[in-house]
DNA sequence: CCCAAACTTGAACCTTGACTCATGTTTCAG
DNA sequence: CTGAAACATGAGTCAAGGTTCAAGTTTGGG
């Protein structure tokens, strides 16, 4: 897409043409996954990557042109995962403000089960900007798009119409730091508790009311 | 402090102790500010640093011990800055909802100033993760306790006091995405738009009112 | 079966850049 | 003034790891 090549061999690597080559190339992606998780981008070797997927070096090369390309592969794969994910959960959801607790609660809890998301996802900002840009962009459109939806329905406050993109990105970064926090770092309150909370906040206000 | 060293000599280089040497080493962390928000962390090199700084490569190992050692001391400095900014805009507001107010806008504002910022505090994040750590963690404390006092003198509106560290953590999170957006991404709106509509969220809420 | 294409292998190559160190210069306290 | 400590220099050392490639092995359509 923002890809010059554009061709979906160049955004998974080279297509396989045989059983044996879809496995292997599978196998690949995940070591890689794991591989890039444990180490960050610039501490994990290829070397790392073929022995936990239990090939040789060269073969790597096969399927990827660069350490960078399975990398970017990696960040759409997981990009793609996580809102698939957050989709379903909010899916047949009654009104935007449930929308919105179910999809906090299903992301924080995403990512306890998937550590290694943000390790990626996060680091691509410093080692592919524009796959970065692309997952939070994306994301970003969906969830302006939702907003204007639910505040024409008459299901949310009303306001300019011009505050539906910065109101998406408030609440992108509240999940994202929230899944930081109670996701990865320490796991002291459960997702449901603060999804409570986060939900809460932005559904009635700090303002004190008589 | 988390440091095993622990002195303000392993924080900082090596204490210089001559105005040549004091004047070197300002010379030399300012020269690291640029080469590594400009280039990151991995792509940053020491004689790019000497370069700009226009010293001698070794004179770098006169101050610092590594790499990773002036990019640590970097990151420490310039969170030290941000709090410390944002602590200046928000000193003598009325009230809770007007400091959040003013500390986003001047957040805002700050990064599209220094826009390395991001670029060093976000990627220690995996370059030296305890200082990214107690960066987020010193912010959410102070935040948490604004937001106890504030609840306390019935400025804002009450709730469990267990909601106060979630809450601190949504609201960093939202700036932080929003100075990222707003801040560096794209200046299609100004830092008092977008604090205006971020803080009419949190303050109002999405809730539909009669 | 058969053989061309697909796939696998791992030693060797090669760039890059952090860090060392021996030598020289500058500073400043006494 | 002076000499010892502080500071500056930059060529050289060294390890790491990404990428190549030529020689094999396996697969699957005809």
């Amino acid at each position: 897409m923002a890809d010059a090549t554009g061709t979906i061999e160049a955004m998974l690597g080279k297509v396989p043409r045989t059983e044996r080559g879809r496995k292997t190339l599978r196998r690949v992606l995940e070591a890689a996954a794991l591989e890039f998780g444990e180490r960050g981008y610039h501490d994990a070797a290829i070397t790392g990557i073929t022995q936990r997927a239990g090939v040789a070096l060269g073969t790597f090369y096969t399927y990827f042109d660069s350490k960078e390309k399975v990398f970017r592969a990696l960040v759409r794969d997981m990009s793609q995962a996580t809102r698939q994910h957050v989709a379903e959960a909010v899916r047949g959801a009654p009104d935007r403000l449930t929308a919105e607790r179910l999809g906090l609660e299903a992301f924080i809890g995403f990512v306890r089960q998937r550590r290694e998301l943000y390790r990626i996802i996060e680091e691509a900002q410093f080692v592919a900007e524009d796959v970065y840009r692309e997952h939070y962009l994306t994301f970003a459109e969906g969830y302006s798009r939702n907003l204007a939806a639910a505040r024409e329905r008459g299901e949310i406050a009303e306001g300019a119409d011009s505050a539906d993109e910065p109101r998406a990105w408030a609440l992108i970064g509240m999940s994202v730091f929230l899944g930081m926090r109670y996701g990865i770092w320490e796991e002291d309150l459960s997702p449901a508790e603060v999804a409570d909370i986060a939900i809460d906040l932005v559904s009635e206000g700090l303002r004190k009311r008589s």
